[in-house]
DNA sequence: AACAAGTACTTTGTTATGCAAAGTACCGAG
DNA sequence: CTCGGTACTTTGCATAACAAAGTACTTGTT
């Protein structure tokens, strides 16, 4: 039953263009979806050895170099399986609501 | 980030009247949703321990008795928090589609 | 030059959820 | 009384997300 909605939420953002992770953070948290950094670097890791996306170096205005991360064309169509699992998903479990049938 | 969804579904399909076990597993397969017994019945016990639900025993025409489950009122709370956390959550991963801001 | 502070990435351990699979128990049929 | 089916229970495992400590680079201060 699980389904990767953080990964999904991850490749929404990095659709709209590259980020490194202090960016991700900061979308997510903008919409309520709080993640602690424990959880989202080793799943970008993940991704990134998945070949989901992939990463380059960047100098950092102040502080040490940032790894921006883009996704992948694996990566797109990895976003689209995920976004209709996530609508089938949501369709079930809303299907569920009182008088929907019976 | 984690929300009860499956318990989310349970206490939905107790809204509309009480249900045994395989009852409420066929519930879910109805909608695509699939779980099986091991995921369930310690999910039941632990909702039956937090207040939300309680059973009772019922007869079966052929086999054992059976816990027919019944959402409690404190359940009722938990279904109302569960909902619109549940909305929200949705909402929230939505939000993140392409282009909605930008 | 040394050190403190801030930023960024990494690693490790814990908890909880869902799954798989084996186990226990009750009932009716032969 | 034992076999097959139904129902509930228990145990062990994999993984996701979190918490927290650790490493490293860069800048500013003394």
């Amino acid at each position: 039953m699980r389904k990767g909605v953080l990964e999904l939420c991850i490749l929404r953002i990095l659709s709209k263009g590259e980020a490194y992770t202090s960016d991700i953070v900061a979308a997510l948290q903008a919409v309520d979806l709080l993640v602690v950094e424990g959880t989202i670097y080793p799943l970008l890791t993940r991704m990134k050895n998945a070949g989901t996306l992939t990463y380059r170096w960047a100098e950092s205005p102040s502080g040490p170099p940032r790894k921006y991360y883009v996704m992948t064309s694996e990566g797109e169509s990895v976003l689209q399986e995920l976004e209709s699992a996530w609508n089938q998903f949501v369709d079930s479990v809303n299907s569920l609501s009182k008088n929907h049938q019976d």
